[in-house]
DNA sequence: TGGGTCATGTAACCTGTTACATGATTAG
DNA sequence: CTAATCATGTAACAGGTTACATGACCCA
């Protein structure tokens, strides 16, 4: 996922290491914090697999450097990364998706949005459908106490995801009405 | 993680590694998942910290199981955890602790509502407080198109928060109506 | 006889975290 | 002189994923 955060930041510019770590701390630590080792690394990865490709640049009164610049086979790989279905379990990698979703067209991401809005709907309606979480352990535990939270979380879980469609639905909207 | 997840489903009662496996699958699968290798391998890290212990149970018919049961330091450990401010970076790890809740007193649960909610709301307000996200890139983007995108991904952020922090004062309301 | 459930794991891999390590320049 | 910035990494560890492996019983 780093990976094709750091392809992302690349395509937009030739880039460092350590100027990708910058990016990361000042501008999307909100959603996604790396660490450098893991960014010099995954450097690393990103130049075996021939997505990037390092040039030395010398400079002075400063340390060498290492600019990173992304090659055809690497924009490819952005552009399959995008298209894929897969927002694991966690808000990064919607946010990254959606972050670089630029490179996609307004159509495609129309689609996308649509989808992710459907999914979550779905969701919704087998979170409701459960009329109480962890049933079957309820004969287990003895305590009626710890049935109040576990009915929280499923709340969390409908609340996120009827936030998660109202966005879509915004999101839909505003790619709709900049393009008329 | 799912360690603290672990032993908090054996806090509720001795189980075998099947029957988490199968806890995870048909109760908690909406908001994590743990494939059984990952299980046998975090009971046998449980097991070698002494927060469980195991006996093998002989069977008629089925084969031989291993059902673990939590020890005095395996119930100061998920107390410790579950007394810990500390969230991650995905829902996940607060959709644990809050299910877990019940072994806190309603007014540690309170507090600590009320801390996440805090938290939330100083956070939507860093987020407005930035106007644009990514200021310094955009003089590196030609493409104007991309930043529609990371305004999206923001008012994600923002929207997530609100919904965050509301959650948080239901959940105190519902813990102060049942109280009184 | 073939698939599902019960019940246990191992091995390899990928990704993220923490700690450590170096060394020059520049601003206060 | 000292702290920050620029710029690079290595090593070890932790946790999650995927694939593989075994074997008996039960139901259709």
């Amino acid at each position: 996922m780093l990976k094709h955060g750091i392809l992302g930041l690349i395509n937009y510019g030739d880039m460092t290491g350590y100027e990708i770590m910058k990016v990361f701390r000042d501008s999307l630590s909100y959603f996604w914090t790396a660490n450098t080792s893991q960014i010099y690394r995954e450097l690393q990865t990103l130049k075996r697999k021939g997505f990037v490709t390092d040039a030395v640049v010398r400079q002075n009164g400063k340390p060498d450097k290492k600019v990173f610049s992304i090659t055809e086979s690497g924009r490819e790989e952005l552009k399959r990364w995008l298209m894929e279905y897969d927002y694991g379990n966690s808000n990064i990698p919607l946010c990254m998706k959606v972050f670089f979703a630029g490179e996609l067209s307004r159509k495609e991401n129309m689609e996308r949005f649509k989808k992710i809005k459907d999914d979550a709907l779905k969701t919704i309606e087998r979170y409701s459908a459960a009329p109480e979480i962890m049933d079957a352990y309820k004969t287990r535990v003895e305590d009626p106490e710890v049935s109040i939270y576990w009915n929280m979380t499923k709340e969390f879980g409908i609340r996120f995801m009827k936030m998660l469609a109202e966005w879509c639905d915004d999101c839909i909207r505003e790619l709709e009405g900049a393009e008329g």
